[in-house]
RNA sequence: GCGGGUGUAGUUCAAUGGCAGAACACCAGCCUUCCAAGCUGGAUACGUGGGUUCGAUUCCCAUCACCCGCUCCA
C-alpha cells in the first residue's frame, strides 16, 4: 500500500519535477534559502496578485496602490528603527555549543543590569565578570559577542566607504509611510484610506529552511490603512477578518487558519495578530495585522523635518494618524496554496494505482484549462480550439502519451479542466470538457467552452 | 553560524581505484482511441574545486547544497 502522507518532501519535489518552483541558482550547486519560480510557479503567483489587487485595491473604495524602489534614504531606517534594533549580538557557548543572545542572558541573569543599553564591549564585560553560566551546560565559557544585523547592505557609488551604505528594504511598509503626503495630497484622498504595495523584502536571516516558508528574498502584498486614534481599534479587527475571508476566499480550508496574537510586540506596535496556516510542517505565519499606532509618521516627521500630520478638512483639527498594517506574505500564500491543494488518491488500491491531484482552485491554478486531442492524428484540427481558448486564459496543449497519462499530467499540475478533441469533434463541432476533481465529463459545442471556464474563474 | 548526517540521470536506488547500471519519468516511432505502467528505439548522472595516484565517482582536504538538532525569525 502506497503512503499517502502529505509532506513537505513530496511537496517540494512535486514543485521542482513539474516547474513550479526550483532551487535558486541550480545549475550552481543552489544557495541557500533562495528559490526561483518556474513557469507553473510564476503564473501561480502572478494570479494571487491580481485576486489581491482585486480585494485590496479595485473593491475598496479609498485604497491606492504604490510601487516604490527597494533602495530608500538610509535615514528612514534610521527613522524606523531599524538600524539600531534589527541586530542582535550573538554568542556560543565553547562547551555546548548552543547559541544565546548577550541582552537575553545578562537580562535574565539580573533584570534590573539593562542590557538593551550596553554597548557589545559592555556586555562582554558583564558576563564576563559576573560569570554568567551558560543556560544550558551551566559553564562559563563564551565566544566572542558578534552582531548580526539583519538588514542586507550595499554601498551606493564605486567606493565602500561607511558614508555611502545603503540598505535593502528588509519591510516594505516604509516605502508606503514616505509617500503618505504624496498620495494623499494627489489623491485628495481623506482619513481612513489605504496605501497598498507588492514587492520585495529582503532579511539577513539564518533560517531553518522549509522550502519557500522562511527566504532570505520574499514578496509581500501589503496595505496600510491611516486613520484617526480612536478608530485604530476598530480598522484591526476589520481587518483580520478581511485578511481571513481573503484567504478563504483563496481556497484555504477554514479549518486550516487561525490567528494568533502576540504577546511580544516590536519596537513600532501596540498591537499585532498573525493570521496562520496549518502547514505540513505545523502552524505558520501567513499575514500580519499590526497597529504601529502613529510611531512610523511621528518618527519620519522627527527625522525628515517634513510635517506629516494630516488637516481633518471638517474638524479643522490637525493630527499625526494612526497606521493599521496588514500584510500578506505572497511566497507564503502560494506555499499553503500549494500545500491545501495537494492530494494522492487512492483509483485502485489492488494495483497500487495513485493519482497526485492539485486541488487548486480556478482561480489560482496555472493553466486554467488544456486541451487534448484524443489521438495524435487529431493534433492539427485541436490546435483551433487551443489559439481561441489562449486568447481568454492560461490553456496547456498536450497530444503525448495516452489520453489517461495526460488526464494525470494535468491533475498534478491543477489544471481544472481538460478539453478533449475525438474524432467526432471534426463532424459534431463538440468537445469533452472534463472537470478535474469530480472527473466529470460534459460535452459542449466548441463556440460554448470559453464561457462555460470563464465563469468559473471569476473571483 | 555551531554539532551530526547525506551528496551517482528528472526521481528512487545499484556497482566500481581502470568503458557507471536498473526501474519509473521524459522524447521519437508503432499500437491504442476518454482516465497511468503494450512494443521498438533514444537522450540524460558521479554537487564543485583542489590533493594523493600511471589512473579518483571511489581515498584525503576544502567548498557548496540538502536533512536532523541548536540558534535565529523585532
Amino acid at each position: 500500500m502506497e503512503n499517502t502522507e502529505k509532506t513537505m518532501e513530496k511537496i517540494v519535489a512535486l514543485c521542482k519535477n513539474r516547474g513550479f518552483i526550483f532551487a535558486g541558482s541550480d545549475i550552481y550547486g543552489g544557495l541557500a534559502n533562495t528559490w526561483d519560480y518556474g513557469p507553473l510557479g510564476a503564473r501561480m503567483k502572478n494570479n494571487v496578485k491580481d485576486t489581491w489587487r482585486k480585494r485590496f485595491i479595485q473593491e475598496r473604495k479609498n485604497s491606492y496602490e504604490v510601487d516604490a524602489d527597494i533602495l530608500m534614504h538610509p535615514r528612514v531606517w534610521e527613522a524606523s528603527g531599524h538600524v539600531a534594533s534589527f541586530s542582535d549580538p550573538l554568542l556560543d557557548c565553547k562547551e555546548c555549543k548552543t547559541r544565546h543572545r548577550a541582552d537575553n542572558l545578562i537580562n535574565d541573569f539580573d533584570p534590573n543590569a539593562h542590557a538593551d543599553g550596553m554597548t557589545k564591549a559592555e556586555m562582554f564585560d558583564y558576563i564576563k565578570a559576573h560569570a554568567i553560566p551558560c543556560p544550558k551546560c551551566g559553564k562559563h565559557n563564551f565566544t566572542e559577542i558578534r552582531e548580526f544585523n539583519l538588514m542586507f547592505q550595499t554601498y551606493r557609488g564605486v567606493t565602500n566607504d561607511s558614508k555611502s551604505i545603503i540598505y535593502l528594504r528588509p519591510e516594505n511598509a516604509q516605502g508606503e509611510y514616505v509617500n503618505f503626503l504624496n498620495v494623499q495630497r494627489t489623491m485628495r484622498a481623506k482619513l481612513p484610506f489605504s496605501i497598498g504595495q507588492i514587492g520585495k523584502a529582503f532579511r539577513n536571516e539564518i533560517t531553518p529552511g522549509n522550502f519557500t516558508f522562511r527566504t532570505i528574498e520574499f514578496e509581500q502584498m501589503e496595505f496600510q490603512t491611516f486613520c484617526r486614534e480612536g478608530s485604530d481599534a476598530e480598522l484591526y479587527e476589520y481587518f483580520k477578518a478581511y485578511g481571513k475571508k481573503y484567504f478563504e476566499d483563496l481556497g484555504l480550508a477554514p479549518e486550516h487558519l487561525r490567528f494568533h496574537d502576540h504577546e511580544k510586540l516590536a519596537h513600532y506596535a501596540k498591537a499585532a495578530c498573525d493570521i496562520e496556516f496549518l502547514f505540513p510542517f505545523g502552524w505558520g505565519e501567513i499575514n500580519g495585522t499590526h497597529n504601529r499606532t502613529d510611531f512610523d509618521l511621528t518618527r519620519h516627521q522627527e527625522y525628515s523635518g517634513v510635517n506629516m500630520s494630516y488637516l481633518d478638512p471638517e474638524t479643522g483639527d490637525r493630527f499625526i494618524p494612526y497606521i493599521i498594517e496588514s500584510t500578506y506574505g505572497l511566497d507564503r500564500t502560494v506555499l499553503a496554496l500549494l500545500c491545501e491543494a495537494y492530494d494522492e488518491e487512492v483509483v485502485d488500491p489492488v494495483k497500487n494505482d495513485v493519482r497526485v491531484v492539485l486541488h487548486l482552485s480556478p482561480i489560482v491554478a496555472p493553466y486554467k484549462c488544456a486541451v487534448l486531442p484524443l489521438s495524435k492524428k487529431l493534433s492539427e484540427a485541436a490546435m483551433p480550439v487551443y489559439e481561441e481558448l489562449s486568447k481568454a486564459f492560461m490553456t496547456d496543449f498536450d497530444e503525448t502519451g495516452s489520453i489517461g497519462k495526460r488526464y494525470r499530467r494535468e491533475d498534478e499540475i491543477g489544471t481544472p479542466y481538460c478539453v478533449t478533441y475525438d474524432f467526432d469533434s471534426q463532424t459534431d463541432g463538440c468537445v469533452t470538457v472534463r472537470e478535474r476533481d469530480s472527473m466529470q465529463q460534459v460535452r459542449l459545442p466548441i463556440a460554448e467552452v470559453k464561457d462555460y471556464i470563464k465563469e468559473k474563474i471569476v473571483f
